[in-house]
RNA sequence: GCCGGGAUGGUGGAACGGCAUACACGGAUGUCUCAAAAGCAUCUGCCCGAGAGGGCUUGCGGGUUCGAAUCCCGCUCCCGGCACCA
């Protein structure tokens, strides 16, 4: 007995197949469909996308030079546990999209790579010992065999890994590009830095300090140019984890201080940092977002995090010499700052501490020390010990101390005393503000706990009784008539501009705009990443290695591990993995001047380096001489227009990546497009949201999860066996107990239903439960898309070439009508819906017109694309319906023959009329009162209104 | 606290200011069968009523309108983001 024979036999034994119609669409018909046409489309590369130019040209192929569209999944990090049923939403979405848009005419670019440096796969070689690139790979491998059981439409020619030598070559370079280049704030855009150097050679840029280029020596030009570098090395405060051993840039960090990922608390340390000026594209970064095809709520994220705001420095004058610059959006209230506050980092503050207190210093003030500097030196270490969490926690008090100094107020020469607080922090602005409690609700808050003056310099609103006014109005106490500043009875945004222009004239400071966003940490002190093109010579200095010496491969090590800490231990130094392999760490190369020896940079990039732009190499991913031939990418995303951004022409993933991916992404494309090097001004021109498919879990009263497909639902409530379980709503995952997997899917009802049942269950973008019983409805649909075209038990088409009924006709119109709509609008599941009812339809005619079954196939080919191509095959067509038209609608077919309009007594329903659909108002209008007469009741309408073609309304 | 998004049958969800509940799941009944499953057919928002029929219904309360799930105002609850950003 052969293997098949036997597994046939077993099969056959627990569920006799024998009343089954033999060619009725089952699991196994569709899983045989399935794997044989994806081989087809594998085989033939039905899906290859032609390029312009380039190995990926095809001049002959039937949508080479046609309207691109470029479709763009966010790139899946290939985890461990492979896919369940939510992951592939998204990329079923735009399969559909893509495969429609193909259909109708469009050259079309769907492709699917992998985001795969990271974290997971480097703890579990820590773990195993197992090399990260082993398993990294071992799940791309599954990801790739999940995903090809879908039957997803992706030019598989184009697939990357961002942990491919051949891909990370180029993010090197990419980073060198970035490295060589700096910020020309006059042009606003990035500039090699080559051209700063001509600059200061030829004299055209004065040098900072007005010596001529030619008197620095190497070290200050070296430093001078490092300084303007988009890509720069920092000393500065970052946020260190010593739990992960790595530092994380603060969009990783979570509002409560710890690690996004591992949950571990993190610090804020000085340690040396590669940084990347991000904060110069704040104002592009914002004002762009106006270009995008974004949803709203997205683009409002990006500029809260951005966090533009508009006001101005201002200069108050100390004993020390230096004056205290402050930021202020309200310049306006000068008149009201009755005490300033530095950060307690402020570089300033050891300058203006006194030996003693001064006269006059209140008790409150000191926090009990005897001298400035103790309280001062009590104050720091305090705030430094404190978590982000503590912070927060102790929020609503206020803590600072007295530093024992006093500046004074440019505008009246009011002595004002200096406090250091940590609520304002060292790292926004100027590390340091003008407080007006009367104006501001923090100050007013540490003005009662210190016993400071309040000044009121806006008029608050008649009935006010609150504490800080911060509305509009006019200015009071406002005045300093010997310095020519008068600022009484303006409003607010006219005060501002006054006082802006007499802190300008006078020399006491300048309008001025800054921003939340902080430059972004780009180092990691780990494995699993791109190592930095960048060596370190004799002096220290980072010096860029030559394009010719790319890739820098990543080293073999025998421990991937960085050195971690204790959690909680502030303290901890980071300690890298590539630092280990002194061999490679220390090198001798010659970089244009003679062999030398330098050292490597350690760290490597983080995991969202790659993912600045991917969507580029998947249009000439095998390009050897560039990133991308500029010929190529004007294609798929160049702007289409005057005005046009370009970018991809659909980008579909999660909401999660609001900021992070997003805003990194932008932000190397447009230094991209500012070296000449892209034509798009953006990368994502249009962004969706898919929603998420989440998943209910059951637990029982000892709090352990049970698995969810056991539990059932009776009484009112939810059982595993006879225990009663509690239910919860969330994500699906292992220790849940509740995941689905896609090859469930398939193994049950097979890839189509799988895909139909995804995009019906509603809209693409709002997320959902899971719900496995519900398949059997897709299922269902597509056994009776099959029973129209196929007899179940003969297996004889069931199409004849008769003209199809009217009604028929008219039905298949609106629903070709209907669905390119919905298909052009990413609406699949009203879509769906009209397939469904078209079907039904056909159901009940006892043979389906060849002119309805054809349309049928094309239009569910999309959303089922194996099934589709099967039935197109058995209705005579020879070959893929991948390029096939896509049905247009008869406009002659649409516009109905009669209406019915139902007919409303004070707006409730109390008939109908069935009219031509040309009839005349008046007939509508008397045909109306006719059928409603019995509930009329005699009574004379005092109005009567007729909604042509929709309804008639009369008022009694 | 601030900013976004949401709330429609038992469930997922439809509905240019114009017939609320399309489509699907679940449920009921029937058909086929020795039986069951699958498939197919009919019914299925809630309340009253034997029935004919009537009343009510889009989180809650107001408003605009001939007409509101949809627009406006005020609340409640749920989800997401930010959180001393001067």
């Amino acid at each position: 007995m052969t293997s098949e024979a036997r597994r046939r036999a077993m099969t056959e034994a627990v569920a006799p197949a024998t009343d089954v119609p033999p060619f009725r669409y089952t699991a196994a018909l569709a899983g045989e469909i399935e794997t044989r046409w994806q081989r087809y489309w594998q085989e033939r590369g039905t899906f290859h996308a032609p390029n312009p130019t380039g190995p990926l040209a095809d001049p002959d192929h039937p949508r080479a030079g046609a309207e691109k569209l470029y479709v763009l999944d966010m790139f899946p990090y290939p985890s461990g546990a492979g896919l369940h049923v939510g992951h592939p939403l998204g990329y079923i979405g735009t399969d559909c999209y893509a495969r429609f848009q193909r259909m109708a005419g469009r050259n079309v670019l769907h492709a699917m790579g992998f985001d795969a440096f990271g974290l997971p796969a480097e703890q579990y070689a820590v773990q195993t010992g197992t090399h990260p690139r082993t398993t990294t790979e071992a799940n791309i491998e599954r990801y790739k065999a999940q995903l090809r059981r879908l039957g997803l439409a992706h030019d598989d020619r184009r697939s990357v890994a961002t942990i491919d030598v051949e891909f990370y070559r180029w993010t090197q370079w990419l980073f060198l590009q970035i490295f060589n280049s700096w910020y020309d704030t006059d042009a606003r855009r990035a500039r090699p830095v080559a051209e700063l150097v001509a600059e200061f050679e030829s004299g055209s840029r004065p040098t900072p300090d007005g010596r001529p280029w030619a008197e620095l020596d190497p070290a200050e030009r070296r430093r001078i140019v490092d300084d303007r570098r988009l890509a720069y090395v920092s000393e500065a405060p970052v946020n260190w984890c010593p739990g992960l051993g790595t530092v994380l840039a603060n969009e990783e960090v979570t509002a409560d201080g710890r690690s996004e990922r591992g949950n571990f608390p993190v610090f804020k340390r000085n340690l040396k940092q590669w940084m990347m000026r991000i904060t110069a594209y704040g104002d592009r970064l914002l004002d762009d977002l106006e270009l995008l095809d974004w949803p709203e709520p997205i683009k409002l994220m990006q500029r809260n995090w951005i966090g533009r705001s508009t006001g101005a420095h201002i200069d108050f004058p100390t004993a020390a010499g230096t004056p205290v610059r402050v930021f202020t959006t309200r310049p306006d209230t000068v008149f009201g700052a009755t005490y300033m506050v530095l950060a307690p980092e402020h570089e300033l503050v050891d300058a203006l501490v006194p030996a003693a207190w001064p006269a006059g210093t209140k008790d409150a003030w000191t926090g009990g020390y005897a001298s400035p500097r103790a309280a001062v030196e009590a104050y720091r270490k305090a705030a430094a010990a404190k978590t982000d969490v503590e912070r927060q926690a102790d929020a609503k008090e206020k803590t600072g101390v007295f530093v024992g100094a006093y500046a004074t107020n440019p505008v009246n020469g009011a002595p004002i005393p200096i406090f250091v607080a940590d609520y304002v922090l060292a790292g926004y602005g100027t590390g340091a503000i003008m407080a007006v409690p009367g104006q501001d609700e923090r100050d007013w808050a540490f003005a009662e706990v210190f016993d400071l003056p309040i000044i009121r310099t806006v008029q608050p609103e008649e009935g006010f009784d609150g504490k800080a006014y911060t509305g509009d109005g006019p200015a009071i106490n406002s005045a300093a008539p010997e310095h020519g500043l008068d600022l009484n009875g303006l409003g607010v945004t006219d005060a501002k501009a006054r006082i802006i222009a007499w802190l300008e004239a006078n020399g006491h400071g300048t309008g001025a705009v800054t921003y939340r966003l902080r430059d972004w940490l780009f180092s990691r002190q780990r494995y699993w990443g791109e190592p930095f093109p960048i060596v370190y010579d004799a002096d220290g200095a980072a010096v860029a290695l030559p394009e010719s010496m790319l890739p820098v491969a990543l080293p073999e090590v025998d421990d991937f591990s960085p050195k971690t800490f204790d959690p909680e231990d502030a303290n901890s130094d980071p300690e890298t993995p590539l630092s280990r392999r002194r061999d490679w760490v220390e090198v001798e190369l010659d970089l244009g001047d003679g062999p030398k020896r330098y050292t490597r940079e350690t760290n490597v990039m983080p995991q969202w380096a790659g993912s600045c732009w991917y969507e580029l190499r998947y249009l000439d991913p095998t390009n050897a001489e560039t990133f991308v031939d500029p010929v190529n990418e004007r294609y798929w995303m160049g702007p289409q227009g005057e005005g046009d951004c370009g970018g991809t022409d659909l980008y579909v993933g999660g909401a999660e990546h609001a900021v992070l991916h997003l805003l990194y992404s932008r932000f190397w494309h447009k230094v991209l497009y500012d070296l000449g090097h892209v034509s798009s001004v953006e990368p994502y021109r249009r962004l969706f949201n898919q929603g998420m498919i989440q998943a209910y879990a059951y637990v029982d009263s000892r709090g352990t999860y049970v698995p969810a497909e056991e539990v059932v639902e009776r009484d009112g409530g939810y059982f595993h066996g006879d225990v009663e379980v509690r239910r919860e709503y969330g994500k699906m995952g292992k220790s849940l107990k509740n995941v689905v997997t896609p090859d469930d899917m398939c193994e049950v009802y097979g890839a189509d239903t799988f895909r139909v049942y995804e995009m019906s269950m509603g809209p693409l973008e709002v997320s959902r439960p899971w719900e496995t019983r519900a398949v059997v409805g897709a299922y269902r649909f597509l056994q009776r898309v099959w029973r129209t075209v196929v007899d179940e038990s003969t297996g004889e088409l069931r199409v004849t070439d008769t003209p199809a009924d009217e009604p028929t006709r008219r039905l298949l119109h609106r629903t070709v009508d209907g669905v390119r709509g919905d298909m052009a609008g990413i609406r699949f599941n009203t879509a769906i819906a009209k397939l469904i009812e078209l079907t039904n339809a056909l159901t009940k005619l006892p043979a389906t017109p060849r002119e309805v079954a054809e349309p049928l196939v094309l239009m569910v080919a999309p959303f089922a694309p194996h099934i589709a191509e099967e039935l197109w095959q058995k209705l005579g067509h020879a070959g893929s319906l991948a390029y096939a038209d896509f049905p247009v609608a008869d406009p002659a077919l649409l516009v109905a023959e009669s209406v019915t309009y139902p007919v409303q007594i004070n707006g409730k329903v109390r008939g109908r009329i069935e009219v031509p659909a040309d009839a005349a108002e008046a007939d509508v209008r008397a045909a109306a009162l006719e059928a409603v007469a019995g509930s009329l009741a005699g009574k004379e309408p005092r109005k009567v209104i007729v909604v042509p073609g929709r309804m008639v309304s009369v008022v009694a």
